[in-house]
Parts: structure tokens; sequence; C-alpha cells
DNA sequence: GAAGGTACAGTACCGCCGGTACGGTAGTTC
DNA sequence: GAACTACCGTACCGGCGGTACTGTACCTTC
């Protein structure tokens, strides 16, 4: 990290203000002109490192995954710290992630896997496929967390795990639509309080 | 509606040609001298009846709105007539609404809603009023539906009604976004069942 | 039956955007 | 000093959203 030659710098540079504009204004509405002027460097500059926008989601895509995966494991591992319990630990973790949203600046900046699959038309294979690498990391994460809440607390209901771990993405996608859709970023924390508030219930060996 | 005239009829083809369009490939993806050769019209004939993409955006939504409440209250009123009990009547709604995605082809075409919430940027501020008033709209029929069952059956956790309405289209919403972004079809509907055991394990008086 | 509005067709044009092509060059490495 | 990396500069292309203006078939109203 600290050692970076000349390129990786200005790739790196690329990327992040590229970010920065796609999660403000999504990636149709952010050009190649602007990123490039917000970067300072030249049209054929961004080229000679991506070789078309394309390639430029991608890349957005595959950082965001590892930034997100860092930042789940250290949110589910600070929660099983804290209970020995697995289904204490999972509800402790949401709360962690209902707070994560909850204080982040102007709510949830938005997802750029979702960013991109409501316009997976104009991305290739490449991208949709990062984008399904993506997803399918969310379930196994999810998928092992339920598991081990199941080995210890038998489901109340005849649920496929799977189909429940897909339910923390989803709560987290749908939250942020929501939430862009009326303006209030508050929506999303509350929707994961709810999928909360069901994983007790579903898990919970005798109601109150 | 037998009685249209000219104007009335090309409008409404427009209308008809570009939701396809923008059904299958997105807004942005859909171009405007696209949906004027496949409406059989020129491009002055498509600004005479929308001064911009915006006007089109917009009665897109709002035709989306209509369509999508009749839906509902057939679905609703049917689940209504089957069981007597709110309770009751809401879960045979919720499988409904599951088997209403489920047996779209190729999936939930994808909600306008949506698209435009991820790229509201681009739209101004007619439109986004037009996507509140959706999802509001939303939010007050399923709200109550739920004020109905809580009035019978007192929710086991202290939940903010308001929130668990919005989950409806939260869970609708992020459903399509899992299925877009991984290519399966059949999420939506999963998560929608899943909602529906949330909602009896949130209402039932007694586990079981 | 002339006047005026409705509902377009036709043509020409503009600026932005993604992308291509290609030549030049400062700095680094061997 | 040759070769490679990492760009800069400029010119250009086609598609897209949108504007501007003229023309005109059809219908209604007086």
């Amino acid at each position: 990290m600290a050692m970076m030659t000349r390129g990786e710098e200005t790739r790196a540079r690329i990327l992040d203000t590229a970010q920065d504009a796609v999660l403000a204004k999504g990636f149709e509405a952010t050009s190649i002109d602007e990123i490039v002027a917000s970067a300072e460097i030249t049209k054929s500059g961004f080229f000679y490192h991506f070789k078309d926008k394309n390639a430029l989601a991608r890349a957005l895509i595959e950082r965001h995954i590892t930034v997100e995966e860092e930042i789940f494991d250290g949110l589910l591992g600070r929660a099983r710290e804290l209970s020995d319990d697995p289904l204490q630990a999972a509800l402790i973790g949401l709360k962690f992630l209902a707070e994560l949203i909850e204080d982040m600046p102007g709510g949830h900046p938005g997802c750029i896997v979702a960013t991109a699959a409501y316009q997976d038309r104009l991305f290739n294979a490449d991208v949709r496929a990062a984008n399904r690498r993506a997803v399918l990391g969310w379930r196994h994460r999810f998928r092992a967390m339920f598991d081990e809440i199941a080995a210890v607390y038998p489901p109340r209901d005849g649920i496929d795990l799977d189909h429940l771990a897909d339910m923390v993405s989803g709560i987290v996608e749908g939250g942020i639509v929501m939430a862009r859709a009326m303006n209030d970023p508050l929506i999303t924390s509350q929707q994961v309080m709810l999928l909360r508030s069901y994983v007790k219930l579903l898990f919970s060996p005798r109601p109150d």
C-alpha cells in the first residue's frame, strides 16, 4: 500500500474520484470527461488504465467487494467477541450493521452492485460476473452465520437458509432503494432492524 | 378507454413501446430514436407529446402506479374474500403476491420506481415527487392491512407498523435487485415468502 | 366554407458523451 | 543509449438528447 508505482497511484486516484461521482450521481450520469478533470489527468491517461467504461465499472465493483468484506469481517468479528451464543452474536451483528448504515452521513451512499444490476444491459459479461461474485460472497457469509445458529436453535419455520442469507443483502438493497425514493436515509437501518426482529423470532426457542 | 382521440392513442402507443423497452433495458439505455421507430412516429411527434425524456419518465411512473394499484386491489380483495381473519387474509395475499411475481415470464420485469431511484440525479423534481407518491401509496395500503391485524393480534415485538409496511415494498425492490444480480428470477418470490413467514411469526398468538 | 386549432411529418442543426487513432515525450530501467 | 512505462495533445467519429422552424392533413367551430 505504501509503495505504489506512479501508474498504480494514478489508477487509484481515478478509482477514488470515479467512486465518489458514481455513488453521488450514478454510473451513467458520471462522464469520463468529468472523472478525467477531477483526477487531473487527460482522456488518453484514462484510457491507458481502463480500456473502456466497462473496465472501470468492473474495477469499482471488485474494489467495493474487498472493502465491504473487511467491514463485515470487523462487524461480525466484534459481535462474536461479545457473545458466545451464535444467535445473540448475529443479533448484535445486525444491530451493528443498522448503526453503521445509520451513521453514514447522508444515509448509505448506495450500492454499486445495485447500480450495476439496474443497468446490466449496458455492461458486459465481465461486469455481470463480478456482480454475481459479490452477491454470492454475501450469501456464503451469512449462510455460515445462520448455519451456526440453526445447529443450536432449530428454526421455527421450514426456512431455506440460503434464502434467509440472501434476505440480508436483499433488505439492505431494498432499503437503499426505499431511502432514495423517499429521501429518508433512516429507512435502510429501520429495515435492517426489522430483519433482526425476524431472525430473533425465527430462532428463539421460546417467545419472550 | 374505448373512445380515445387520435392524440391520446398515439400517446398511449408511445408509452406502451417505451415501457417495454425501459423494463427490458433500463431508462438510460432506451433512446428516443428507438421509441420513435417502434411507435412508428417521428421525433417531432414524440416531442409534441412529451417536452423531454423527464416527462416521459414521469408519465411512465404514474401509469405504473395506477396499474399496480389495480393489481394489488385485486390480489388483496380476493385474499380477504377467502378469510375473515385479517392475519390469514394477509398471509394469503402475500402468497398471491409471491405467485404473481413467480409467474411473470422471465421474472419480475423490474420496477420503474427503483430504476428512477437509482438514477434520480438525472431526473427532475417532478419525477422524484411522482416516485415518492408511489412509495407512499404502498406504505398506506400495507399500513392499513397491518393495522387491521394488530387490532386483533398484538404484534409480538415492539414494531413500528409504518416500517413494517415499508418492508413489503422494500423486500420486493431488494428481491428484484438480487434477482437481477444473480440472474435468478425466483429470488424475488422467495424473499416475499420469507416476509410472509415473518408476518406469521410476528402476529401469531401462539407458535405453531 | 373559411378560420383556427390539433397532431403530427420533415429537415436541419447543436453540444455532450463514449470511444478511436496516432504522434510525441519525460522519467525509469537495463 | 535503447526500450519500456506512463502518460499528454489533438483531432476525429457516431449516437444521443434536444431545439428550431416550416409544412400540412384532419377536424371542429362559427
